[in-house]
DNA sequence: AGAATACTTAAGTATCCACTTGACAATCGG
DNA sequence: CCGATTGTCAAGTGGATACTTAAGTATTCT
């Protein structure tokens, strides 16, 4: 069970320990990032916005092991980007807009940030007869 | 010079080796969803969504060497996320607007294609006397 | 019941990659 | 011109992680 933590710790703090209560308050952009990050889970992703489909399924046209499809399935679940459900013996997966849509989100806080900027410089070198 | 290559052909290709004439096709997607997969990087995006700064800048509050944080530009730099210009010893940098587009534009697709076939069920269920 | 399917779990391996150190290059300030 | 800033380059290290193999579990088929 300790197998699959992430454990960004390291590199992922930068000053001292977090204080327990601020924790867990946005764990998801880091993960589901970090989950974007891999090709092969891109992929997998890909193939999950065609529609839900079984592990195996999914495995097929990737060329690796299923095994490792399991895995890279743990990660983007971790990740709210995937949500699956077991019936007999196939799992079935499928997106969880909530995951993309956290990840569009990220993107379009900075990007408009930017934007703004750009802005606001727009309006600078348009009327450059204000105080200052 | 050789030092940045990410060579991503083990695991991102699935086959053999793709056809030359489709091989730079898009290897921003790729190179973006990498860059933004680490913290720090994305740290870094966020501070450069406030506007352009210095390397330096950009390296104090990060508690890394000033030689990781150039490393994490370079890399920044080649996903076309960010832009940099170096004027005496000073170099700039800045967020590229058309890096996080294409990351955005990445998720939107996926998340549409997901959320039509929603919709389509969503049509099915609703209507439920069309011939099948 | 026995065989086949569809995963699951654990352990090991090899590669990648974030980061450091240390030496160097170029520009700026007195 | 000398020292201080600001950044660059190369090599090395440790830890993370994508993947494999191999053995195990639960369900379905015949």
């Amino acid at each position: 069970m300790p197998c699959l933590q992430h454990n960004e710790s390291a590199r992922t703090r930068q000053g001292t320990a977090l204080p327990h209560y601020m924790q867990k308050k946005k764990p998801n952009v880091d993960r589901i990032f970090h989950a974007l990050g891999d090709p092969t889970r891109r992929a997998i992703m890909e193939k999950l916005s065609e529609g839900p489909i079984s592990v195996s399924r999914l495995a097929e046209p990737l060329d690796i092991t299923l095994a490792a499809v399991v895995q890279h399935l743990q990660v983007l679940e971790e990740s709210g980007l995937v949500q699956t459900e077991k019936i007999g013996r196939v799992r079935t997966c499928r997106i969880e807009p909530a995951g993309l849509s956290a990840a569009a989100q990220w993107i379009g806080e900075r990007r408009s940030r930017w934007e703004k900027r750009l802005d606001r410089l727009g309006d600078l070198l348009a009327e450059p007869d204000e105080d200052d």
